[in-house]
DNA sequence: GTCTATAAGATGATAGAC
DNA sequence: GTCTATCATCTTATAGAC
């Protein structure tokens, strides 16, 4: 009678994700091996290859469902807050929020540094990452713009590559220093100038 | 009367310095290894080991080089160019051709990301190079404002922790993408707007 | 200072039983 | 879907000859 393996339909799938995008958070995609995903999840690591034949797999579907879910958060706030500075405020919060509760880089920060090393079906996916973070924030710079909220010395696509550029080293920065307070203060540099 | 093997005091261990520098700019710390080196100076491993016995010496000295020569660079401009503002261009210039003439991270960009996976010597190394550019930007940036040739909306030390990140967030997301005329425009949006 | 030889363990991956 | 067993290769590192 005993069923030991049994799972929920997917369950292994989604720990094994899981436990893959928070090593990926913290040591980067040449910094973790399958067996450490094994001995996390309790599994073989020829379990994991039956999930994912390769690495290069399990990174590029890390990478999109991270993609996914930011997507998800971003339009929320996007919807509950008509505000375009405290929207910018609450977008920086959420690499904020990883960093300080968890100690993780942002998963496409990570893999960026990364990017000459990575099978390319990877790359191409924290490029979108990138692209959706880009979108996003032009859209609310260019948004609070018009409305007259902020004021830009430059046009919202260049405000919205700079914007990226501090989280992505902004969060780095404060990793190697372990000081959480240094990343809010780049933070709250790069978005205040934008207030009107 | 063939010595192949004679060797200028030091070359070896030069060679083996700049190989690793450069492995580490492409590849990051745990994306090469002594055999990379080895190939590429023309030595075997073990004659790596006896100039640098773990991975970790060879990485901190790369480092404590790099960060030397940069503090180096940094001086000069500081000597030759009273105006704050093409100081920083300068300063901006050094990322961007590394980038563009040889598509290079940071050194201590990349090391940074993985901070976690580092031996605590490096680690440090990295850090103190953070500390050599702050301080570096923040005089550069407070000078320019007592002169009346800067206008900052945030403090000094704020504006050069936000300018370093920008540098760093810039080289990676131009790196995945392929696009030097990016961080272009991420450095100028990160610079221009300090301009009186 | 460089080499050969070697160790001990890690790594990504596959074949085939259950 | 998970397991055992196995593989070839890579990785960091050391011992000792030259």
């Amino acid at each position: 009678m005993a069923r030991p393996k049994a799972q929920i339909p997917g369950e292994t799938v989604t720990q094994i994700i899981d436990c893959a995008e928070d090593l990926i958070c913290h040591r980067g995609y040449n910094g973790f091996s399958y067996r450490d995903i094994a001995e996390h999840v309790g599994i073989r690591t020829a379990s994991i290859h039956y999930h994912f034949p390769t690495k290069g797999d399990l990174a590029a579907q890390v990478a999109k469902r991270y993609g996914e879910r930011f997507n998800v958060i971003l339009q929320s706030i996007a919807d509950r807050d008509p505000n375009p500075v405290t929207r910018l405020e609450a977008y920086a919060g959420l690499f904020r929020t990883a960093l300080a509760e968890h100690d993780r880089m942002c998963l496409c920060g990570m893999l960026g540094a990364e990017s000459a090393t990575l099978p390319e079906p990877v790359r191409l996916e924290v490029e979108s990452f990138f692209q959706l973070n880009r979108d996003w924030l032009e859209t609310v710079i260019a948004d609070g713009e018009r409305e007259g909220k902020l004021s830009l010395r430059a046009p919202a696509p260049t405000q919205a590559h700079l914007l990226l550029a501090a989280m992505e080293g902004g969060m780095m920065l404060a990793r190697n220093k372990n000081d959480t307070a240094l990343f809010d203060m780049i933070a709250h540099a790069a978005i205040e100038p934008l207030a009107a």
